[in-house]
DNA sequence: CGTTTAATATGTATATATTAAACGGTGCCATACT
């Protein structure tokens, strides 16, 4: 009853929906809690709702950037001014002034990394913290073990900060994630909320193709037949802006690349563009997707697939959120096959390129007496590593115990270290391969594709879709676009003219 | 595998052609409190 007053007066809503009051209960009862929620099914209540209720600071643990800066606009939209996100988007005297005024605050936005800042951290310890929320929880198994090692060394943070309720949310994850959030995390008493991962209104379809050539045709094809938006999926940057290109130059309009390699600016205009139905596909990597709201794409096109099948599910995931019939194409060629492994062998440094670096460490270490980890790098650069690889090594000899005060011990130089590093990218590597293989067994599936991808999940389907998969039988017509001619809409002559003279597409309004 | 970049070959040299090697995808941070 007080929850559901609460829910009102602060969201305007009367109810809540599936999992939420669980969720909310569960914490409030001094559980920690794992859940599973569909995107746009109101994660950001799990933990305001508590958050009001418990005296003390709110965490928020987010990935992404613009994630950030989203949800802390969100929250001063329904009149919350006891918010702010500490990231490098503020200027250090912005952060002093967060810093110095922590007592004020109830929601703290952070990224993984700052977590681990002992400036931050030290003041964070003056307040209590009551509730500790990782949102995109997926990303502690996804990319913490090493894109971003920060992600696997939360607990330390949850620990530091004197064990508050820990949240963590996922729109998408496999029961051996869920775990692997658990153990990453050292929960304990924890609540899992597990909702299916079945998506019945997205129709799934696998298609194998035999040359280049005519897979930009059948894509061509797609995109002028299907009905949008949509978003097309490449493994390469080159690929994401050629596509664009060549789709455009076939007279598709509306069509915009999107990768990590571009301006921080033109990223997030396009894909302001695209929620506001301003463009209408997105040729992508997987830069693209994470925190998009979008709940009306239609299709989903593989151009490349990804290497393990929970990218897949994320990445097909993004289409009909409305609930309403979407496809997912993924078109396959014998090509396809060498890009994952190339991509996969640079994630993790080699075993020459390990061997080298701690050759230069230790000439390094003969001429002066300790190594910080800014000269480390600097040696890693030198030996040919990626700043990503030296993060690997610098995570595991931390977890070694071979460091202390930002610098490398003499005892990290042992033969021993070097081959239990060695011995840790084998098995980074193994697993990788492991899900490669997966990915492509289930690329190679007679049978019912829906019901092999979900066994994958530990799932099951709940009830046979009318378009199921290609194996059982998909109608594409279903989702070609309605020819309109004749119900062609005409706007007041304002807009008419916006439209005639290329100002304003005819899609915005629909 | 396809594409890009770097290295080599040619040979009055310059600038181009040829050949070999490298690369390919996700993002945060960098401060300095008492």
């Amino acid at each position: 009853m007080k929850l559901e007053n609460l829910l009102y007066e602060k969201f305007g809503y009367a109810a809540f929906r599936a999992g939420q009051k669980e969720i909310i209960q569960d914490l409030l009862s001094g559980k920690n809690v794992v859940a599973m929620l569909p995107t746009g099914g109101g994660k950001s209540v799990c933990y305001q709702i508590p958050g009001y209720i418990m005296d003390g600071l709110v965490i928020v643990v987010s990935p992404l950037l613009s994630l950030m800066e989203d949800q802390v606009n969100q929250l001063r939209l329904i009149g919350e001014k006891r918010v702010a996100a500490f990231n490098s988007f503020r200027t250090m005297e912005e952060k002093k002034e967060v810093l110095r005024n922590i007592e004020a605050y109830k929601f703290i936005f952070a990224s993984p990394e700052m977590l681990q800042s002992p400036f931050f951290l030290q003041a964070l310890k003056r307040v209590k913290v009551s509730l500790f929320v990782v949102d995109e929880a997926h990303c502690i198994s996804q990319w913490g073990f090493d894109f971003r090692p920060d992600y696997q060394k939360l607990q330390h943070a949850v620990r530091q900060l004197g064990n508050p309720a820990v949240l963590a949310l996922t729109a998408t994850a496999t029961k051996k994630i869920l775990q692997d959030i658990i153990d990453s995390l050292g929960l304990s008493d924890t609540a899992l909320h597990f909702h299916s991962i079945d998506r019945p209104n997205i129709a799934i379809q696998v298609e194998g193709i035999d040359t280049l050539e005519e897979k930009k045709m059948r894509l061509l094809s797609y995109v002028k037949e299907l009905q949008g938006p949509g978003i097309i999926y490449c493994s390469s940057r080159f690929w994401s802006e050629a596509l664009a290109e060549g789709l455009r130059a076939e007279g598709v309009e509306g069509v915009s690349h999107y990768h990590g390699g571009m301006e921080q600016e033109e990223r997030m205009l396009i894909q302001q563009q695209f929620i506001n139905n301003q463009l209408r596909v997105i040729s992508c990597t997987s830069a693209f997707g994470m925190g998009i709201n979008k709940s009306n794409v239609r299709y989903v096109i593989h151009f490349h697939y990804p290497a393990n099948i929970e990218s897949y599910l994320q990445e097909i995931g993004r289409a009909g959120r409305d609930g309403k019939d979407s496809i997912a194409v993924l078109l396959l060629s014998g090509a396809d096959h060498d890009l994952p492994v190339s991509i996969i062998q640079d994630e993790l440094p080699d075993q020459k390129r390990v061997a080298y670096f701690f050759s230069l460490l230790k000439k390094s270490l003969l001429q002066r007496d300790t190594i910080s980890f800014a000269d480390a790098e600097y040696i890693g650069i030198a030996a040919g590593l990626h700043e990503q690889h030296w993060r690997f090594i610098r995570y595991q000899l931390e977890e070694l115990g071979a460091v202390q005060d930002g610098c490398i011990l003499v005892s990290a130089l042992s033969s021993e270290i070097q081959q239990i590093i060695n011995d840790k990218v084998l098995d980074r590597l193994n697993n990788k391969y492991e899900k490669l293989q997966a990915m492509r067994n289930w690329l190679q599936t007679l049978t019912c594709r829906r019901e092999a991808f979900l066994r994958l999940f530990h799932d099951k389907k709940q009830k046979q879709p009318k378009n199921c998969c290609d194996i059982c039988g998909i109608d594409v017509t279903d989702y070609k676009q309605i020819q309109k001619e004749k119900s062609m809409p005409v706007y007041e002559w304002k807009t008419e003219l916006q439209l005639l003279l290329g100002m304003k597409r005819r899609w915005d309004y629909e």
